[in-house]
This record gives structure tokens, sequence and C-alpha cells, in this order.
DNA sequence: ATTCTTGGTTAACGACGTTAACTTTACAGT
DNA sequence: ACTGTAAAGTTAACGTCGTTAACCAAGAAT
């Protein structure tokens, strides 16, 4: 049919495309490879399992947040207000590519083999961008790890993210109100 | 549907057995019927399916958690030590019960269907200890929501304990040193 | 004594990830 | 032109899964 990686391309959108439209656990290597007109046993050729396929995808959603994440930072240069929107647009990622999330973040080991080390170097310049800003603030106090507050800061977003796609969140409270709380008590990690 | 039996009972003892050994993607029903000692089939006797049998281990974890934290509460009388305490007793069942947690809070609605709302209730009630403190410190406060605060501070909760049980904390930082500064964050929802 | 009910079984269906073995295609060396 | 070989894909299968239909054994009720 088509040579050289042509096949494994239309393999990864055809994956991205069946993710999007029915989440991880509805997408199996028999609908991608029907999807895209392809044995089941051809995808082997290109990925040597189902989670290795995934961690392709992986490696895209983690950059296309880097990408959007990066962009807020430019665009603003009092730290706070870059912090405050750095917040707002992982948010916004998480709650609007609710199956990449997933696969990101939110799928075990158990499901999910870990991403493998090297490639999660890039995934760490997100938490680093956080990080960076808390150090320009708070950089001067000697007990304070501006790594450590960015992750504390990323438990939140994560933890908000996570009950908002699992539907845990009462249904009395607004989204926005929500988000906003939520944002509200992560740049409280730029104070005292 | 549920009959009261004997079978019922070492099912879901073995389901729970199984469950803490080899986490919830490793388990499956006929593992279980195994170790019961029974054939696959017979545990439809007395659950609708698998995701049933999981409620039911769902709804003892939400017992187990609320009695650990409604004995928190109990035990001291100042609220600020009540949600301190309040605050890592959650970390503390998230990280220790790790395969508990996980069908509790952690599948996501394609892997678990999501909890029978009726039984929802009982996990409120857990979310609501942390919302009379709130109340009981800020609840003159004009525009203060208890319930959205708690919310707040239940994603940041949970947040550290998804990343951490989803080994994705930067290993250099301490678990200790992590769980500390999350509780410090946390209950900066009871100041101003 | 015969029927009904309870509590279990056997065997199977369709779907899954994955693999071994085979075929087809393309092309390089003689 | 002919052959050897490597790449690209296929067919068929293995062992797993959740779940269901059909059957069966034994005790209770009539």
């Amino acid at each position: 049919m088509a040579r050289n990686g042509e096949l494994r391309r239309q393999i990864l959108e055809q994956a991205r495309s069946l993710l999007l439209d029915e989440g991880y656990a509805q997408v199996s290597m028999r609908k991608i490879a029907a999807a895209v007109g392809c044995t089941p046993t051809s995808i082997y050729l290109y990925f040597d399992s189902k989670d290795a396929l995934f961690h392709s995808l992986v490696e895209e959603g983690m950059g296309r947040l880097h990408e959007q994440l990066a962009v807020v930072v430019e665009r603003h240069a009092d730290p706070e207000e870059q912090f405050c929107r750095l917040c707002r647009s992982y948010l916004e990622f998480g709650l609007e590519n609710p199956e990449f999330y997933e696969i990101m973040f939110l799928l075990h080991p158990e499901q999910l083999q870990r991403f493998p080390t090297d490639k999660y170097r890039k995934a760490r310049r997100n938490l680093q961008l956080f990080a960076d800003i808390l150090t320009e603030v708070r950089g001067t106090e000697p007990d304070f790890d501006p790594l450590l507050g960015a992750t504390v800061v990323w438990s939140l977003l994560h933890g908000a993210i996570s009950l908002q796609l699992a539907k845990r969140v009462d249904a009395r409270l607004a989204t926005s109100d929500f988000i906003d709380q939520v944002v509200e008590h992560a740049v409280r990690m730029l104070q005292l």
C-alpha cells in the first residue's frame, strides 16, 4: 500500500482520532487497523506494542501542552499574571483534551506502562515553567523549594482536572466557579 | 441480584485480596473464581457484572475512609488542628491503600462505570467533613462557599495522591516533604 | 410422587493483545 | 535476464477476557 512510514503516520492519525472519539478503553488494535485499512498485525511492524503506540501520542500531547503553556509565559511579563494564566491554561488543556490528558497523566502503570524516562524529560519542562516563576518571585526565601512548590501547585491543578473529568465534582458547583477558586488557591503559592 | 450467601462473602474477600496483591487491571473474573474455588459463571449469581462487584468494594472503601476521617475529627477540638489532621489522614489513606484508592477515585467511567448516584451520597460525607470545618472557620464571610472550598482542597489532596501513585512526582523530592507542603498549602484554605 | 426453586455447572460467543509462519513485492548483484 | 534477499503485509492462530445460554442436581412445596 504505502511505503516508508506512510502507514505509520496513518496509524498514529487514526489512533488519535479514535482516542478522541471513543476514549482509550474503547480503542483496540483491531479498530485502529480497520480504520486505517490494514491488518492488526501490520501495526506491530511500526510499534512494539499498544503501549508503545500510545506513548507516541503521549509525546505528541506533551508537546502540545508545552507549546500552549510556553505561549502564555511569553505573552505576559508580570510573574503573577504569568502564573495565573499558566494555571488556567493547564486546566483548559486538561478539560478540553480529556482523552489526551487521560493517556498523559491519568492512566496508571497497570493500564499503560509508565512513560519512558527519557521522554519524561520533555514532560518535566512543563513543571519547570511553574517552578521558574516561583523562583523569580520567592527565590530569595531560604526555606522555599521552587520545584516542590511547583509540584504542589501541579497537584492541585491535576486533581481538579481529574475530579472534573471523572465527574466527581458536585453538580451544584458551577465549573467556572470551581476553576476560578482553584486558580485563586494556586496563586497563593506566590505569597508569603 | 443480591442474595445472602457464603459464596458471595468469599467472592468479595478474594476479590479484595487479589486487588491488593495485583491491582485492578490484573484481576479477572476467572482469577477470582479460581481463588474462591468456583466457576466464573457463579459470580454472576451474586453480582450483575464485574463493575457491580467492584462497586461493592468501592462502598467498603468509602466506609473505611469515612471511619478513618471521622475518628480524626472526634479526637481533636481545634478546627485548624482538625483540618490539618484530616488532610494528613486522607493522604495517608490514599498512599497506603493504593488499590482501594484506585477503584474509588482513579478509575474513569470507561474502565469502571461511575459509582451509582445513590451510593455516591455516602462518598459525599467525606467531603462534608472538610466543608463543615470550613463553615465553622470562615462561615461568616459572605463570598465564601464551604462546599466549593472543600472541593478545592480535595482536588489538591487527590492530585497529590494521584501523582504520587502514578510515580509522576520527581524522585528528588522526598515524599514526606511533599506531603508536608501539600498539607501546609491545604490549610491555607482556612485563612483570610 | 411430581413439580418448582435454588445454586451451581459446562460450553460457548465475540472481542482483546500478540505472535509465528507465510506470502508478496522490490530491488541489488551477478 | 536471473536469482538472492530483505522489507512490507497477510493469514491463522494462541491464550486471555467479560458475559450468557443451556443444562443439571438436589431440596422444598404441593
